[in-house]
DNA sequence: ATGGTTGGTTACCAA
């Protein structure tokens, strides 16, 4: 990457990257993304489709060898990036982290969703989801300060703000907006002063969507959105991002993601 | 208040 050009970086949870061949191709040949960050690939590394992103000149491909197909992100780029130690504690390779530009840190998360019911003693995973994002806090805060350069960014399965899900009020106790999430993932944030490199662009006042349920008979006409999909810098950095872009068409794709892709332009 | 859909080395579980 030359200094001082226009970076696209773009994160999608795919749900199935083998499945969503069709979509991810019409997506790159209209948006062609620098740096491509997918969550819940679904794929082991045998099967993983390197051949397709090669064909579009990504060159760098990082994913972690697991058993399983589940979960699982990826970071693919047009250029070879360094990559970086992952975040320790993070299990079913939710979590993979790269250098870009010699000294900013790109982390790509997917964050567990915690299961149905918003309750630490009935449900072990949605206490789990709780206790991961205490621990990205602390991580933060003991290993990075104010002044050093990180891009948070993937499905944080989280919808934060009241205009972040279509409504604030049916959705307060429903996993993924409840204000015990919230009030964490806020902690997050503060943790060394992130900003949210979407909502810069776009105000609080406006609803803001990145997922919408397969369950509904016409997702887009009912419209009953949510906004899981994250991208958050550090303040430095902040002042860099030039443009954000949360990519609805994809939901009208054939054989769609419930996820669409959302992506910002960053001068670096 | 309930049920609705999708995916995975799948016939249950997670999302």
């Amino acid at each position: 990457m030359k200094n001082n050009s226009k970076i696209n970086i773009t994160i999608w949870n795919v749900n199935s990257v083998r499945k969503r061949l069709n979509s991810i191709d019409k997506f790159l040949k209209a948006y062609s993304p620098d740096i491509l960050m997918l969550q819940e690939i679904k794929v082991r590394n045998d099967l993983f489709p390197f051949q397709f992103f090669r064909d579009f000149g990504y060159r760098f491909i990082h994913h972690e060898g697991e058993t399983t197909g589940y979960n699982r992100v990826a970071i693919i780029a047009k250029e070879d990036l360094e990559i970086i130690p992952k975040i320790s504690f993070i299990k079913d390779a939710r979590h993979l982290a790269v250098k870009i530009r010699n000294d900013i840190d790109l982390h790509n998360f997917y964050i567990p969703a915690g299961g149905d019911i918003p309750d630490v003693s009935k449900n072990i995973k949605f206490k789990e989801k709780l206790e991961l994002i205490d621990k990205l806090t602390a991580w933060f805060k003991n290993n990075k300060s104010k002044n050093d350069k990180v891009i948070i960014a993937g499905d944080l399965n989280i919808a934060p703000l009241r205009n972040d899900v279509w409504s604030h009020k049916q959705l307060l106790n429903i996993v993924s907006h409840t204000p015990i999430e919230v009030e964490k993932l806020l902690n997050l944030y503060k943790s060394i002063g992130f900003k949210d490199s979407v909502r810069k662009f776009i105000p609080e006042s406006e609803k803001l969507y990145s997922w919408w349920s397969y369950r509904a008979r016409d997702w887009e006409k009912s419209d009953r959105g949510r906004r899981l999909d994250h991208i958050w810098s550090s303040g430095n950095l902040d002042e860099k991002v030039m443009a954000a872009n949360i990519i609805k068409s994809t939901r009208n794709h054939d054989l769609p993601s419930d996820h669409v892709p959302v992506s910002i332009d960053i001068n670096l």
